[in-house]
DNA sequence: CATGTTTCCGAAATCGTTTTCGTATCTCAA
DNA sequence: TTGAGATACGAAAACGATTTCGGAAACATG
């Protein structure tokens, strides 16, 4: 390991020359800054980080709460190409990644008290339980927070538009001549409110009333339930004609509920998904939906929360909204 | 932040005394260790990660080599089930996770001078160009690694077993009557080699001869390319009853490349692919596929690499194999 | 009681940086 | 020539932990 000292040696300086010169401190002559940088480079020399860390308190190291409960998280396609875009961009901007847990170094702990041993300059929180506690302490901690899809008071926050997006989805149906239209949504969540909003707002501007049997909950990127709760929905007098699922993943289990009843996707019922997942290209009939803009979601957050970190001053808690797009496949039929 | 000063003044003791209390060295009695443990709990005392890697140069923390390049790594069902498995388990066992790039700060860096700026305790080496000179600087650096499906010398490494499962597969086409087997592989890598070898292998076995125009290059995770191979195969005189796939994903475009020829599945052409991602089962017809036990690569990986960053003079360098299964769906014919 | 052995604890050095503050040199106008 | 103000640099004190080494007290042994 070649340190700050051997260099300030090797250029016959002082340690606080060399640091003040790899630093770019105005306070260091022109010729002997440049000497100095030159010898750095040359001798391949990284500053130790810990060093760093333990005297100035920044780390360059952003945290990233991520859970993986239930098969959601990490291996759900929508996070992992989040969390892909995010990691490129913060590496292009000099940060690194370090996932948050409830451990330290073997020892039980919070959230928060991960973060702040890790000294992470800032936490990017995804995909968690964005109401408990140790979440809530950690996003109004001091250490600067951007969430995902989930709105904190002062917080900023970068969301996918969910009642745009629903509602263009829906739009799409009524367009195509659809006015008896289930929604199975998923579990109580922002997100889910923010989508029955969208839903119900398409209706209403067309005129459209929704009987109470059309809404039905099931629960996101779950294939069982959604087959279930699909064959429960179309065991009525009155069907509906088309069926918003919670999400693409859902199609699945509902494309089986729908076929096990001997329902023809778009024939007999049109249905479309929400996510835009690789996924729905390969599926037959191949799945309208609505893209979220995943890669776009995981630059702006980063972006925002670096912004936070750096001008600490001048940035201001915003909510970003991310627009998605209607990606046509071929499971609406036109009425 | 309260530090081990905050906790010798209340404990009326010094701090070398607590550090050796908090650390379990032999060298502090009893009821003064207990009072130090109690106290440390009661002030809520998180030790300073910096200071303590600035000290003693670990830092519990293991690097990720991970990168995406055109659509796989991360996004790649495949490796981020690893990853989120590794990430499990590397909590459980008290270290975190943080990945490794070619920036420090801002700055660009190799792999290996990135590792030792984190201070990596160890590297985890999965998806990436295994043979360019910048992973193998790492690979062969004084810094642990474990690298996925990949072998380098006297180093240890987790193995999805691919002669074996490739093997398998092809056995089991045969099982069911087929001779005339293709095989579509992947790009040239050694897993590539290695499944190839397990294909000729079986096929030596059963006396049967393969046509050199039955195997042909595609590659990995690449829906279009499959899907003109696939034309491209059964474009001959003499075509094959069964096609296996580089992996699971190559499954949507043979899919397609078969549909437009006119070929049903598995009516007029069997199909296998490889990896057992959960799409598998949400396809039509459900593939037969060869299932590749993500979830064991993660945790075996990393308990490898902690084994040898706490026991580096009994550690041996290993390879691990990591057994998978077939797993039936639909898509091959009994002959 | 004298001496040797444990047991327990603390002073102080150290890891590699950053940063404050003081000082020496230089520049330049009067 | 002189003195004020820039400019360039260094000494040294941190940051929060670990660890060595020595010494005091307690205990055991003859």
């Amino acid at each position: 390991m070649v340190t700050i000292k051997d260099i300030s040696e090797a250029c016959g300086v002082s340690t606080a020359t060399v640091s003040k010169a790899l630093n770019g401190y105005g306070d260091v002559g022109r010729t002997t800054a440049d000497l100095i940088k030159a010898t750095a480079k040359r001798m391949n020399y990284y500053p130790n980080a810990a060093a760093k860390q333990l005297k100035t308190s920044v780390s360059h190291n952003i945290g990233v709460l991520f859970i993986d409960e239930t098969a959601c998280g990490l291996t759900h396609e929508f996070f992992s190409e989040i969390l892909n875009s995010a990691k490129t961009e913060a590496e292009r901007l000099g940060y690194d990644i370090t996932f948050i847990c409830k451990n330290i170094a073997g020892r039980e702990a919070s959230f928060l008290e991960h973060a702040r041993y890790r000294k992470c300059d800032g936490v990017l929180v995804a995909s968690v339980d964005f109401k408990s506690q140790a979440v809530q302490d950690l996003v109004y901690s001091n250490i600067p927070t951007v969430s995902i899809d989930y709105v904190y008071n002062d917080r900023s926050s970068i969301l996918s538009d969910n009642v745009e997006g629903e509602y263009e989805l829906t739009k799409y149906l009524i367009d195509h001549g659809h006015r008896k239209i289930a929604f199975i949504h998923g579990e109580s969540t922002s997100v889910t409110d923010k989508r029955l909003a969208g839903f119900y707002r398409a209706c209403e501007e067309n005129g459209i009333e929704v009987p109470e049997s059309y809404v039905m909950e099931s629960r996101y990127h779950d294939i069982e339930r959604c087959r279930d709760t699909v064959k429960i929905l179309m065991d009525q007098k009155d069907r509906p004609t088309a069926i918003i699922f919670p999400d693409d993943y859902s199609y699945i289990g509902g494309r089986q509920g729908l076929e096990e009843m001997g329902l023809r996707i778009p024939e007999d019922i049109s249905v479309v998904g929400y996510d835009g997942i690789r996924l729905t290209r390969a599926l037959s009939p191949q799945l309208t939906t609505y893209y979220q803009d995943t890669v776009e979601i995981g630059i702006r957050s980063v972006r925002k929360l670096i912004d936070i970190i750096e001008n600490p001053k001048t940035s201001i808690a915003e909510q970003i909204k991310v627009k998605g797009r209607i990606q046509e496949g071929k499971t609406v039929k036109t009425l």
